[in-house]
RNA sequence: GGCCCCAUGGUCAAGCGGUUAAGACAUCGCCCUUUCACGGCGGUAACAGGAGUUCGAACCUCCUUGGGGUCACCA
């Protein structure tokens, strides 16, 4: 049979890494099985709709390089992919399932309801529609009172299934609550459109989260009364923040597009999430598409739970920074020149060159780029470093020889790199020890993203002579 | 609380009865170097606890502890 796996999202408006690494994982595992990937919306609760959420589902997966077979905007002959517009379908299958006896209708007002508790003081429905006769039944139908359609769960034994990465899961029916199906306003509740939807649009393989682990005995029930055949799971682990909270969208940072805003690379992300919750066999952690949905297989699926490491992330990120060309770097933090302070300043062809290999995530180039229209007043303590074996007293020698011997000669690259070597060796100092001093001089960081010469060169000559003399004045203080 | 599930360094994780308990991120040190970064080399750091089973347990069993999930006309 023809593997088929699908992601089915809500509508909310959100795309949640933790949703995301979910429709990898069935995308990876259908496309290494040579198989389809289904996008269906779950839009069954209509209060929770947002506009253009589905605009963004479509975006982000078009974005994580996730493509999909089947969806809303892609017919493949079981549609529609949209719970809401499948209304009809629920229903008649509701009333099969009635005929069938998996299911039944309930006519009880939320009155009587509220007052339903079990020995604990957890409500639970009592199955009492179960015992209305068929007369009772075609009565209140005919009369218009309103109904659901719960399902009828087995009183006694247990109910069980073998999950792809967890093994054997087992409840007891006692457990099981009789659930409605179908709500009172005709739409399925997500424990029976799932069940319908993932039987006629054939799909073989359900990968969700482990929230539903010990509710899916429910849905295998439903799959039995039909005479249906059940999928298989995978029930993935969640992402967590912290070892006590799951990533959220409480916490703002769990969101796909936000990543993308601070500069993370699609691929980069994809990535990362891809090894959160699964192993590779190898040890080659920088993996591209390809390589994933050639190696990814349950067997690598973990089963607890992960915290997501953004710094990991960055790492990742760096790595496929670096291996993009300068030109195309150069248009990847445009947008973030442009947020600096050296916006329109700069030539971004040069910054990017010097900024190319050092940046892991583009959103720190302001940061790393703003001290060249930042010049102010800086600790001198600066200027000692244990290695070069520079002070502030080296460091007054040497700014007054490079603002002497920079004075007169034509401001490029090899220009002034030949006469601060030729000043150093006047002077009696090392030519390291000169680079290091001028360039903290001309930049006040202790961190720069190049050499002495690079950004003299990037700030030009009267710049850089203006900063020369205004530290020389802070070094004779 | 009932039920289900999970448990290896700070983090991601390999490991499927015999290992000096991989690897990666982070961290620390050294080297390289014109700062920073990159790169190279090395270090610190883990089987939650307790009983079994076994010649032998990170791996199997049970208990304890800790954590998560679930118990909706939400998905």
């Amino acid at each position: 049979m023809k593997v088929r796996t699908r992601f089915a999202p809500s509508p909310t408006g959100f795309m949640h890494i933790g949703n995301l690494r979910t429709a990898l994982y069935a995308y990876l595992f259908a496309r290494r099985h040579n198989g389809d990937f289904l996008l269906r919306i779950e839009d069954t609760d209509t209060e929770r709709y947002v506009e253009g959420a589905i605009d963004t589902i479509y975006n982000t997966l078009s974005k994580a390089g996730i493509d999909i077979d089947e969806g809303p905007f892609k017919d493949g002959g079981v549609g529609p992919y949209i719970q809401s517009l499948r209304k009809d379908i629920y229903m008649r299958y509701a009333e099969e399932l009635v005929q069938r006896g998996g299911a039944y209708y309930c006519f009880c007002a939320k009155e009587r309801l509220d007052t339903l508790c079990d020995a604990n003081g957890i409500k639970r429905y009592d199955k009492h529609c179960l015992r209305l006769s068929k007369e009772e039944i075609a009565a209140k139908l005919a009369s218009g009172v309103p109904y659901v359609i719960r399902q009828n769960m087995p009183t006694e034994g247990e109910s069980s299934y073998v999950d792809m990465v967890f093994g054997k899961i087992s409840v007891p029916c006692s457990e099981l609550e009789d659930n409605v199906l179908l709500k009172s306003d005709g739409m399925p509740t997500y424990n029976f459109a799932n069940v319908v939807d993932d039987h006629l649009m054939g799909i073989t393989h359900v990968m969700r989260g482990t929230e539903y682990l010990s509710s899916t005995p429910k849905y295998n029930l439903i799959y039995d009364s039909f005479g249906w055949q059940r999928p298989q799971y995978m029930h993935l682990p969640p992402i967590m923040k912290d070892a006590q909270r799951k990533l959220s969208k409480r916490y703002g940072d769990a969101n796909f597009e936000d990543f993308l805003n601070k500069g993370y690379l699609p691929e980069a992300i994809v990535n990362y999430i891809a090894l959160l919750g699964w192993s590779p066999k190898g040890n080659e952690e920088k993996l591209s598409m390809a390589e994933l949905i050639d190696m990814f297989g349950v067997e690598g699926v973990s089963k607890s739970s992960s915290i997501f490491d953004e710094q990991k992330m960055r790492w990742l990120n760096a790595l496929y920074l670096r291996e993009k060309t300068t030109e195309e770097f150069c248009i990847l933090a445009t947008p973030f020149y442009q947020r600096s302070k050296v916006a329109g300043k700069y030539d971004y062809a040069l910054l990017s060159k010097l900024l190319h290999q050092r940046v892991e995530i583009l959103s720190d180039i302001p940061g790393m780029v703003d001290f060249l229209e930042e010049f102010e007043a800086y600790e001198l303590a600066l200027y000692e470093h244990k290695k070069m074996k520079t002070d502030a007293l080296v460091a007054r020698t040497a700014v007054q020889g490079a603002l002497r011997c920079l004075k007169d000669i034509e401001f490029t690259e090899e220009q002034v790199m030949a006469a601060l070597t030729a000043e150093s060796e006047g002077l009696g100092i090392k030519k390291g020890q000169m680079l290091f001093c001028v360039r903290l001089a001309i930049t006040g960081k202790a961190s720069t993203p190049g050499g002495a010469v690079e950004i003299a060169e990037l700030l030009g000559k009267e710049e850089s002579l203006r900063r020369l003399e205004f530290s020389l004045r802070l070094l004779e203080k």
